[in-house]
DNA sequence: GTCTATAGTGCGATAGAC
DNA sequence: GTCTATCGCACTATAGAC
């Protein structure tokens, strides 16, 4: 028997996106989070250096789908077709029983000004990390950054997209019409 | 004579950014900023709805010049040629002479996990801003969205090369650069 | 687990500009 | 008188130090 229960973490970030949800998040004390599990405010900012993270947490693993897209691109391919690869393993990491869960959280995350501003910051760091990817691959800059940044913008585009109630295809088919969508905005230019 | 000096809210730019440079933004509070201009905390939280903004007042201007460049497009200029157009029209926002006051406001920004997870949101507040007056054009999603972020990856990624010690260019010739790498990278796939 | 600084808000009072 | 910028004070929640 364990004294304490296994992850602490989701626990707390579920009970957050339903009190979120519910209250609102400046409506919500991150002492009501931890409350709501059987813990303590001190406990709460243990597991998050801060509120907002509660929603975030976990992402860790979408970077490395990110990464492992990369790493899985042959070592020839042009910048553009690695953060192609990158894209296609980003998808394993949004299966379609996702989608429920993920327009939850992201209704949430709309709502606030303050949770949208950390969500771009995350999509950020991982651009930069796959941009640091690119350099070790001999990419160099600017072409790095920008295909990292693109591929990101692709990305988020993509994920809004498979959001939609009326949208059927899954999120790597979105995302592959997303990239080829862009591939024809800069050529037609 | 006025009871009140104008341009309080520039005071406290200048002096907060002459704060952070040297003891560190998290080492300086509202209030110290406010009393280095003869002011009150409370004045402080009047002008600036959070202590990060007070380094972001006045980007409404460079908000403006991106949407006259849209503006000055021709109608029926394809979506990366507008945003072209608005980068060109950017650059009107930093001449040669702005170059090192923003190399000091970005030195203080860059070290700040905070600073710089605000600047991301504000150039994706102007980045949705571009994608509706593309829309506004009659450009349809995705292709509005996704030359708008374009835009502001290119004139991010610009203004960080600009800022270089051993850069020589002017903003909008390293911007012109930036874009066309951008479609090299693409036409490349 | 406890204590504390400070970010940020709400509201009433003040005082100069008009 | 109105309008507006500022102040002063009380207050909560966040976040970090101890």
């Amino acid at each position: 028997m364990a004294r304490w229960e296994p992850g602490t973490a989701e626990r707390m970030q579920q009970a957050a996106l339903e009190l979120f949800a519910t209250r609102g998040f400046e409506q919500t004390t991150a002492a009501e989070i931890a409350a709501a599990v059987g813990l303590t405010e001190r406990t709460f900012f243990r597991h998050f250096s801060d509120k907002r993270e509660v929603l975030f947490h976990g992402q860790d693993q979408l970077l490395s789908c990110f990464l492992d897209g990369v790493a899985a691109a042959p070592a020839d391919a042009p910048p553009m077709r690695v953060v192609e690869h990158a894209l296609r393993s980003s998808a394993d990491y949004f299966p379609d029983e996702r989608r429920p869960r993920s327009r939850a959280r992201q209704a949430v995350v709309d709502a606030v000004p303050a949770l949208r501003e950390r969500e771009r910051h995350k999509l950020a760091t991982i651009a930069e990390a796959i941009a640091a990817a690119l350099r070790g691959r001999g990419v160099p800059e600017p072409a790095a950054t920008l295909a990292a940044e693109s591929g990101m913008t692709v990305f988020a585009i993509a994920f809004t997209r498979w959001l939609h109630e009326d949208e059927r295809r899954s999120f790597a088919q979105v995302a592959d019409w997303v990239l080829d969508e862009l591939v024809g905005l800069t050529a037609g230019r």
